[in-house]
DNA sequence: CCCATGACTGTTGTGCACAACACCCCATTC
DNA sequence: GAATGGGGTGTTGTGCACAACAGTCATGGG
């Protein structure tokens, strides 16, 4: 009988337990890749707390999800700093990135329905816009949702799941490089639209294997003008 | 000055924090795949705090871990539960391990030396022994320790890491379909002890790719077995 | 002036008490 | 007899207080 409870005066009672984590374990995670919170800054755990509206428990709970993702590391008696994106340890999970974006035209792949191919439209038109007037900040979140709105492509859990976490590893690095004009942002960004334009070509030919490795390769050569950057 | 303390009582308090951490998390972790806390089982905060001798909190953390790798699950007012390995569920991780176990060969390979070679034939020896008069469970403590063992060959910290999170979803069900006589246990037996010769074999010859490839094909080989027989 | 030392401050780690919740059992009622 | 309601019990989730620890700054002695 109380499986509901009525008239809740918050819609955030509705959510459950895991829902809440997930959602302060996403956006401290989008803070970290969008450099919110750069490599070496300390997050205090008082402050998240009170300002999710909860406790320091639940909170470390989210803390440790992050560390064990590669993204913060706790140190007693300092503090929970966020680690630092260097490409050399990176070189690793790029190249495995690399890899692993190839699969998704192998392990259940989902051919896009007419839904997902307006969508791509959209997302098309934004890149044009971003071409001219865009700041490394917007299209760094901008790629995010590519990223997650792409990941449809395939049904196998497990690999979303990996791909995520990589992502969210390297994601920063690109980003830090581009505030610090370390790339030629212009170019980047057409880059980019070139590979939303390619994805939407193999897609319509219903080819999945293309677009993976489209996407495989981009992430390829976007380390590679990456390292030759910062060395 | 006080970087060391003299005369510790005992050799555990030299452990780190992140070491005794990953103590439990490692030895909750391989009863969970050798079945000792089978799928459905309860595991007690109280009861596992005090035979670590600790508290609930530091258990939390690495029960936590466990949740976010997919081997239990917590529910409110319930308890922690070992999650079920279903075979239509881990299909996916187990396409995901055949291609992942192809990697190692292409992302940082290390060719082994000569003590690797010598540990190799240790281990195919002691494989010969299981043929004879083997246990499941026997064998699948063996099967972990070859598989920590074999993934020297590559140096790709990344890669590893979730080769070993896709690993420990998946050998639980393979122990518990060989402990209900749902496999041919000395036909597994053998393959298994011509994998480990094959891939010596591989490994002589210096071609990682080759090593690689067998491991890829057996487990994909093994999965098919699995599915034919508990469907 | 320089260095060592110790108190002070702020952080994460730990333990504990209680809240929130689910399940079981049994009495009660129709 | 069956359904229902309520209390009891055991579990995980949360909040809080304190311990353990690292860094900083001031102070005193050389």
């Amino acid at each position: 009988m109380t499986s509901k409870p009525l008239l809740p005066s918050d819609p955030a009672d509705q959510l459950s337990v895991q829902d809440r984590r997930d959602a302060m374990h996403h956006a401290i995670r989008k803070r970290i890749c969008l450099l919110e919170y750069p490599p070496g800054a300390r997050l205090s755990e008082t402050e998240l707390a009170q300002e999710f509206g909860t406790s320091r428990t639940p909170l470390r709970r989210v803390l440790a999800r992050l560390e064990d993702e590669g993204l913060v590391q706790s140190v007693h008696g300092v503090g929970t700093l966020v680690t630092d994106a260097d490409i050399h340890e990176l070189e690793h999970v790029y190249q495995l990135r690399v890899e692993l974006t190839a699969l998704p035209a192998r392990l259940d792949p989902r051919l896009p329905d007419a839904a997902f191919m307006q969508k791509l439209d959209n997302f098309i038109m934004q890149s044009a816009k971003i071409i001219d007037h865009g700041t490394p900040l917007e299209f760094t979140e901008f790629d995010m949702d590519v990223f997650q709105f792409l990941l449809q492509l395939t049904g196998n859990a497990p690999l979303r799941e990996t791909l995520e976490r990589l992502y969210y590893q390297t994601k920063r690095l690109w980003l830090w490089a581009a505030i610090n004009a370390k790339l030629d942002l212009v170019g980047e960004f057409r880059i980019f639209h070139h590979e939303l334009e390619a994805l939407q070509h193999a897609l319509r030919s219903h080819d999945l294997d293309a677009a993976a490795r489209i996407q495989s390769a981009h992430i390829s050569m976007s380390f590679k003008r990456l390292f030759q950057k910062i060395k």
